[in-house]
DNA sequence: ATGACCTCGTCCCGAGGA
C-alpha cells in the first residue's frame, strides 16, 4: 500500500498538477495539506472519478486537509483534540482498510513566524497537542503513521543553506526540541530508514530560483508508530514534481507498505 | 551585487506563507 503526503498549496492552483501527479504515482491514499477550500468547495468529484474515497477538513482561504483513499475509511476525524478552541483546519484522520488496517494521520503543523510571538507560541502548543496524540496512538500498539507538512527542518542536513534558518521557527532549537520529543516517544521518521545525509528535500521557495539552484528544506515528513514501521518495505521523496508545470511549492513524500 | 514568488479574496493590494 502506498501513502503519500503532499501540500499542495491551494486545491484550486493545483488543479491540474494534482489529478495528473495522482494518475502518474497512483498512491492508494493521499493525506493532503493547505488545501485553501472550504469542504463544499473541493472538487470531490474530480478525484471520486479517479477511485478516490474524499474526506477533507477545510476552511476559508488558509490551510485545510484532506484524505483521498482508494480503499475503504473507516472512523474519519476532524481537529486535532487538545483546545476546542483552536478554529484552524490542520489535522484529519482515518483508518485505512487495507489488508492490514493502518490509522492514517494528515497534518499541517503551524509555520510559526515571526518568532518569537504569538504565532510562534501557537506552534509550540500545538506541537505539545500533537505529542499528545502521538503517545495515544503509541499506546494502541497499532500500525499508525502521521503524514503531513510539519514545517519542522529537524537537522541542518535537512536544509541546503542551514545557517539561513538558524533563527527562522521551522529550525529554532525549541522547534526541534519539540520535534525530538515526539520521535523519542517511539516513531520512525519514514524517509531517514532510507535514505542519510544531506541533500534531500520536500519544498523549495517559489522566489529567487530556490529549485533550479536546489536550495531546499526537508519539512515534510512521515512519523510511524513501530506497528507501522515493521510494515514499511520503501519511502521516497517525489522531487521530479517541483520541475512540473504550475508545480507547488511542496513535493510529494511516498511511504510503501506491506499492509 | 541585487533581486527575485505564489495564492486567496469578492480582489488590482494586503495578508500569509516558508
Amino acid at each position: 500500500m502506498q501513502i503519500a503526503t503532499f501540500n499542495i498549496n491551494g486545491i484550486k492552483a493545483r488543479i491540474n498538477a494534482l489529478p495528473d501527479w495522482l494518475r502518474e504515482a497512483s498512491p492508494d491514499v493521499v493525506v493532503l495539506q493547505e488545501i485553501k477550500s472550504v469542504d463544499a468547495a473541493f472538487p470531490r468529484e474530480l478525484f471520486e472519478d479517479m477511485g478516490y474515497t474524499v474526506e477533507t477538513h477545510g476552511q476559508k482561504s488558509f490551510n485545510g486537509v484532506a484524505i483521498l483513499s482508494k480503499l475503504p475509511l473507516e472512523d474519519v476525524t476532524r481537529g486535532l483534540p487538545g483546545d476546542d478552541g483552536d478554529e484552524q483546519a490542520r489535522w484529519i484522520e482515518a483508518t485505512v482498510m487495507g489488508d492490514v488496517p493502518v490509522r492514517v494521520c494528515g497534518l499541517y503543523l503551524p509555520n510559526g513566524n515571526p518568532a518569537p510571538g504569538p504565532k510562534y507560541d501557537y506552534k509550540l502548543a500545538w506541537m505539545a497537542r500533537l505529542k499528545t496524540r502521538a503517545a495515544e496512538l503509541l499506546a494502541a500498539e497499532e500500525p499508525a503513521l502521521m503524514a503531513g507538512d510539519y514545517n519542522i527542518i529537524p537537522l541542518d542536513e535537512d536544509a541546503a543553506r542551514p545557517e539561513a534558518w538558524r533563527k527562522d521557527a521551522l529550525a529554532l532549537p525549541a522547534s526541534r526540541a519539540a520535534f525530538r520529543e515526539i520521535l523519542n516517544l517511539g516513531f520512525t521518521d519514514a524517509f531517514r530508514t532510507r535514505v542519510p545525509g544531506p541533500g534531500h528535500y520536500s519544498f523549495w521557495d517559489y522566489q529567487a530560483g530556490a529549485w533550479q539552484r536546489n536550495d531546499g528544506i526537508r519539512i515534510d515528513h512521515i512519523l510511524m508508530t513501530p506497528d507501522c514501521a515493521d510494515l514499511m518495505r520503501d519511502c521516497r521523496i517525489d522531487a521530479a514534481v517541483r520541475g512540473g508545470e504550475k508545480p507547488s511549492d511542496h513535493v510529494p513524500v511516498v511511504v510503501d507498505l506491506a499492509a
